[in-house]
DNA sequence: AGGACGCCCTGTTCGC
DNA sequence: TGCGAACAGGGCGTCC
């Protein structure tokens, strides 16, 4: 679940509560979200230092220590950040913990265990290796243009795509699509100008609401398809019935009135 | 190249 | 009521 929105969520928190603070312990009870490191090298480079800067790209979190390197996480379908005072137990389903000087602790809690736990030199690189495309709330149009001129496919499929932009999961690529007026299987070669206009608007307004939610659906409008997402329900536009395909792999809601079949 | 599918993983929901 | 099957989905690998 924790795309882009969410994953500047957990961003924003660790800022307000973790940065400067001079990390005394870490610890790694799920070993498997470890990616080409071990719990020991985890430790040497966090140990001592201080949290200075996170940056996000996509739905990965990046964590710069005292110049010295960057934590990357990513949190999967269930995966999320906790922090608090430290209490003598960390969360249940915590994956890694970070405890801080004055009694504090960072938790990246996964009960799922889908993350990914990494340390890279730099974003750069790491976005470079994974071969990750422009954060989709950095988006410009005449960027999206230009991907879509070379996309075959269909529209949902791509704009889930990591490679092309990144940060866009299955329910705010439906909300997107709703927000667009667009099928989710409408080829991406037939968007006409208008139409791929509309859908850059509806990227950067989808994602910036969350964002303003807290990512949280409750706190979204009521026009929001995400508030909708259910068998059953209805279109907060037409209030015609909320349908469900499978589309790239996933199961995709949308409005048949509101986006016609292509 | 893109799509369909299986896998990972486990809590929740569904159906008999 | 109870239990097992199906589902949820991000990302990756495989096959067509």
């Amino acid at each position: 679940m924790p795309e882009l929105p969410d994953v500047e969520v957990f961003k924003r928190c660790l800022d307000a509560r973790c940065l400067q603070q001079k990390v005394t312990r870490v610890q790694v009870p799920a070993l498997s979200l470890l990616e080409g490191l071990t719990p020991q090298s985890l430790g040497r480079h966090l140990q001592g230092r201080r949290l200075r800067q996170t940056r996000r790209h996509g739905k990965f979190l990046f964590v710069r220590a005292d110049a010295h390197g960057w934590l990357v996480l990513h949190f999967g379908m269930t995966g999320r950040l906790a922090c608090g005072r430290w209490c003598g137990q960390a969360p249940h389903y915590t994956g890694a913990l970070l405890r801080f000087e004055p009694g504090t602790y960072l938790a990246y809690v996964a009960p799922r265990k889908l993350g990914l736990i990494a340390w890279t030199a730099t974003p750069a690189s790491f976005i470079a290796a994974k071969r990750l495309g422009t954060d989709a709330a950095a988006l410009s149009l005449a960027q999206l243009r230009k991907l879509a001129a070379r996309r075959r496919g269909a529209l949902k499929a791509w704009l889930m795509d990591q490679g092309a932009m990144a940060g866009i999961g299955n329910l705010y690529s439906d909300e997107i699509l709703f927000q667009a007026r667009l099928h989710p299987r409408t080829a991406v070669r037939d968007l006409d100008r208008h139409s791929t206009a509309r859908l850059h608007r509806a990227i950067g307004r989808v994602l910036a609401r969350a964002i303003a939610a807290q990512a949280d659906p409750k706190r979204l409008p009521d026009t929001f398809l995400l508030r909708h997402r259910t068998v059953g329900d209805r279109c907060p536009r037409c209030a015609g019935p909320v349908r469900r395909i499978r589309a790239a792999g996933r199961t995709a809601y949308y409005c048949p009135r509101c986006q016609p079949a292509p």
